[in-house]
Formats: C-alpha cells, sequence, structure tokens
DNA sequence: GTCAACTTTTTCGTATACAAGAAGCTCGAT
DNA sequence: ATCGAGCTTCTTGTATACGAAAAAGTTGAC
C-alpha cells in the first residue's frame, strides 16, 4: 500500500532494477551500513543474476545519491558527514514546508479524508506508544501530505529524500517524550491544511522537520562527548 | 569555471562517468531531442567503446529523469508533458527562492563580491541585447546564488533540475522585452540578499522563476492554437 | 490497395571472458 | 617488532557472445 503512493514507474522485466529496488530498500533499512562495501560478485551470487546488470542497480544507485563508486575500488554505501546530514535535513524541510502549503491551497475531498483518517491512525499509535508502529504511521501521515500537494514530481522528490534520511531519523523517536510532542505538531498542521492556511502549513510542517534535525544535532553532540568522563 | 560551481565528484578513470557527461551535455543542450531514441550500439560505435559502460551511463541518466528505459525496447531522451514541466517550474522556484532566502542569512564576503561582479554582467549583457550571453550570464548569476546559500545539497539538486530545464527554458529569454524585465528582477533580488532580507529575496526568486513558468505556458498556449486560422 | 500472418533482421538483456589495477601477504632489512 | 619491496590473489572495468523479444519487411488473400 506504501507503494502504491510512490512514483516508481513499473519497469517490466529487467532484472537492473528489481535489483536496484532490493539494494535500496535494503540501505534505506540499514541492512548495508553506511560506509560498507558492496562486492559485486558476492550480490550477484545472492541474487543469482551475473554482474552485469548488478552493476547497472548500483549505477542507478549511485546516480540517485545511496552509493559512491570509486573507481577500481568498488561501490560503498553512502556515508554521510554530519553537516551532509544537517543540509539534508534543511532540504527536506523546505520540501515538506512546499508540499503543506501547496496541500493548503489544493486540497481536494478524497485527500482531506485520508488526511483524517491518518491522523486518527496517528492518534492511535502515538496512544500505544510503540514508536515502530507510530514510525509507521508517520510514515503514512506525511506520504498523504506530499501527495496532496498534487505536484507529482515534488512528492516523488521528497519520498526519495525522506527514504534517504530515513537511517539518520529512526534514532531520534525512539524517546518516549518525542512522540507526544510529533502528534501534537501533526494535529496543527492538519488543522492549517484543513483551514487553507497555505503560510501556516508550510511553517508548522518545516518546524516539525527541523525539531528532528535539532534533535538528530543533540544526538550526534552527545555521541561526540561519550566516554570524556 | 562552471563546471567547479557544480558538485561533481571526480570519477577518475571510468567510461561510463564520462559517457554519463557527455550524453548528459547533449541532452540538456538539445543535441538530443525529447522522445528521440538512444541506439546502444550506435552511441557506443560513436564514442569508441562497447556497450557495456554505455549501458551503465544511461542507467545512471535514466535514475536522474534523463532518459526513460523501456524494457526490451530501449533508451528514450524524456519528453515532459506540459503537467509535468509546470511541476518542475513550480519545484525550481521553491528551491530558487530558499536559495535565496538562506543566501540572504549567511552571505559571505566572497559571495557578495561574485553577486556584485554577476550582477554587472548581466548589466553589460543585457544592454548588449544578445539573448545568448544574457542567457550565460543570467545562468552564472543564479549558480552564484545557489552557492551563496551554503547548503552543497540544495545547490546541486538546484543545478540539476535548472540543467534539466535548460530546454525549455531556453525557447523563452528570445523575447526583447523579457531580458530588460529579468534585469531588474536580478537587481531586486540582489537588493534584497545584501539586506539580508530572507524574506524578500525568497519572494522576488520564485517570482523571477514562476514567471518563466507563465511564459512558458504562453509559449504552449499559443503552440497548441498554432494553425488554427 | 489493405490487411494479416509469417519470416527476416535488428536490438536488447544477460552471461561469460579477460586485462589491468588494487588489496593483501610473504619475507627480508633495520 | 616494525616497516617496506616484491609477489600473489582478488576485484573491477570493459569487451564479446548469445538467446530472446521486438521491429521491419515479405508474401498472399480478399
Amino acid at each position: 500500500m506504501l507503494t502504491s503512493l510512490a512514483a516508481d514507474r513499473d519497469t517490466g522485466t529487467r532484472h537492473a532494477d528489481r535489483l536496484r529496488q532490493a539494494l535500496e530498500a535494503d540501505i534505506v533499512t540499514g541492512v548495508f551500513k553506511p560506509g560498507e562495501r558492496l562486492d559485486e560478485q558476492r550480490l550477484a551470487d545472492r541474487f543469482g543474476v551475473s554482474r552485469t546488470p548488478l552493476r547497472e542497480a548500483l549505477a542507478q544507485l549511485a546516480a540517485n545519491g545511496l552509493v559512491t563508486l570509486q573507481p577500481r575500488r568498488g561501490a560503498f554505501v553512502v556515508s554521510l558527514t554530519f553537516q551532509e546530514i544537517v543540509e539534508r535535513f534543511e532540504m527536506m524541510a523546505a520540501l515538506e514546508g512546499m508540499c503543506g502549503a501547496l496541500a493548503a491551497r489544493r486540497l481536494v475531498a478524497s485527500d482531506r479524508e485520508a488526511l483524517l483518517n491518518s491522523l486518527e491512525a496517528c492518534r492511535r499509535e502515538a496512544a500505544d506508544g510503540d514508536s515502530d508502529s507510530y514510525y509507521q504511521a508517520n510514515e503514512v501521515f506525511h506520504q498523504i501530505i506530499y501527495r496532496a500537494a498534487r505536484n507529482a514530481f515534488l512528492a516523488e522528490q521528497s519520498r526519495q529524500l525522506q527514504a534517504r534520511l530515513q537511517p539518520y531519523r529512526r534514532l531520534q523517536l525512539r524517546a518516549g517524550r518525542r512522540i507526544a510532542a510529533s502528534f501534537a505538531e501533526h494535529e496543527r498542521i492538519v488543522a492549517a491544511i484543513l483551514a487553507g492556511d497555505a503560510e501556516g502549513a508550510e511553517r508548522e510542517l518545516r518546524d516539525h522537520v527541523l525539531i528532528q534535525g535539532d534533535r538528530l544535532r543533540d544526538f550526534f553532540a552527545s555521541l561526540a562527548h561519550a566516554g570524556e568522563d
């Protein structure tokens, strides 16, 4: 059901595309860790294909910024510096804000309904206090906003960047306090969109994302000082 | 000098990367027209390589949205519908606006100098009235703003999208009146950035891009009605 | 002349082969 | 014991080979 929101063109009978999707999933979900080397032959064996289509899949992932290809050295899962993560959160905040502003202006009945349903799902998961299921409900909530912006390109770019930040974002929501705060922000976001308040929706969504960035900054800062005393 | 602004990591001794750059340039500059089929063997012969690295280059271009790979049919230069072009201009306007807002907040001395120099270059080319050289000066001007935002990821995304819209944008600036108007907008943009007026810079840049989108809409509308009477 | 079924040709997708560079290892010198 | 030169092994980058699907061309019926 999530994939139906994504704008991945069905690429038919090409191993390279199937491999790209599988590798992307493994990178995004953290099966392959940042910095890890991806051995072509080993992966080809694992998927039961030769190196040729696998290399094409790696080329696509490199173009998408998920892996880096070091000449004569191989493919590595991209490992972002703190600065690079901050830059991407800054971009993500702007994209989400833009989605919110457009959604507020263009909301159609079906998106309005989906948005309200998703908010209720978030409310339930937040009450349960299970961070994993809230994380999933949260993801659906944002995907609905991407779609409600009625700009397929913007939605696809947002989805891609969101996926790329997923490993880093996952570090943060664990704290129970954050879930309640996140849901309160969701409520304000929905209120602004339903009211047609484009600027309000933009601001709420931007801040909603930036707060995650700030929390990540704190997380990194605590890492940097770990073991000092 | 333009390439020094772009954040293309040096990819060393890989045919696939060289091919990707060459093909991207040919697509962006219109050597290969939208919808055109790209024959693998013919291109491989032209570049003096085999199909293997060429296919990897095509895979990268497909991941970047410059070509589409139709299974068992081949690679085609992406042909955007009017709706898709509008969506990309909408995104471009937001990205440029964001660059402007960040540049206004973060302007450093070297960027300030580059911005002023570029504005003067635009003034000269606008006075000359040569649309091609103004087009080039305009491109440099925008690249400087991307860089002044001090967010390398945002700058790279803006540069990529700008390149992708280049074939469509080129249709518009020919009209002499537009050059003068464009330069006047540049002056207001620079004034806002120098004044540290983030909201003003964002608004001016957003409108600056959206005007191009509007003009494109007019252009398409005139095409649709061509030959009616 | 048009259309459909069949044949031929072209071109894609993948596997395999091989050359060249990088990583790892042995072994001797300090 | 540590370090570096030379050798070995492994891996990448590219070319080539081949089966299969699509496109193009041909033939025949109506």
